[in-house]
DNA sequence: ATTGCAACATATTGCGCAATATGTTGTAAG
DNA sequence: CTTACAACATATTGCGCAATATGTTGCAAT
């Protein structure tokens, strides 16, 4: 139970310090969409499935995401001549600039945390196994054998 | 960038799991709501106001948690004879029966994670370092100032 | 050619946090 | 007594993740 509070309070926070830097840096992207932006970039032209494909989500979860970017004017849309289903998306120059920035940013950004973690302890790697170790061993089964 | 990434999909999985774990037991409380129904257990009766700042929460966000849990039958209002703006809350008897199952869970579940935090590290207590020194010293802050 | 399935896209709903605006009531200052 | 402010409650909107249902299109098997 605390560790959840916990931890969505960290989340939170983070989400709210992330998006203060994106602004001071003059960076529109969403802050939960840029690595959709860059995994789009690499790819050049991408369906909604290819993107979440790539990126590991559902493909509802990138088609929510996708409006707000077309909004925004970082990236089109195309239909594909080949198949009618498909909608094809690709980065607009403004979106093109949008990610430089981005990536310069998160440069800063790398340093920003490495410095954290010297300053209170890896947390990042120290997270992601306790993420590895609840898929392995869910709260439920801790709780029903008891160790 | 990626730390958030990370945390915040920690957060999901434990929501989940916890999740998981209220069914198994048969609790409905929500699992966002158990601390507002500790705290309104505690209180006896109580405000919006009153629950918000003894949670440390904005009176809206306890607003809106309150439907959920009148629908539930789990609390119930009435008016304040004194002083009209003020609906007083309290738990009904399914609520405090349910509160006496969250607090057998809630036992089990600080076992699990005791189990979880000799397995993999404390991460409960690095959590709350790291977003301390986020409090202290925002990522704006330590990208600007180079450390 | 039709039928059935897979892939893709879209819409809707629910949960949850956050911010903002509006309205109501109580109270204190003038 | 009226006016102004504070406290409280409510409503609305936005963002984000997730799940589900519904169409549409392509393709392959019959």
């Amino acid at each position: 139970m605390f560790l959840g509070r916990a931890v969505e309070r960290l989340s939170i926070l983070i989400a709210e310090q992330s998006k203060a830097v994106f602004d001071d840096m003059g960076i529109v992207i969403p802050v939960r969409s840029c690595s959709l932006m860059t995994v789009l970039a690499n790819l050049g032209t991408a369906s909604a499935s290819d993107l979440a494909k790539e990126l590991g989500h559902s493909h509802q979860l990138v088609m929510q995401k996708l409006p707000k970017l077309l909004r925004l004017g970082l990236i089109q849309h195309r239909n594909d001549n080949d198949d009618a289903r498909r909608r094809i998306f690709h980065l607009t120059d403004e979106g093109v600039k949008q990610l430089a920035k981005f990536e310069q940013c998160r440069v800063l950004l790398r340093a920003a945390y490495e410095q954290l973690f010297a300053e209170v302890g890896d947390v990042r790697n120290l997270i992601d196994r306790t993420a590895n170790a609840l898929k392995v061993t869910p709260l439920d089964k801790r709780i029903n054998t008891g160790g």
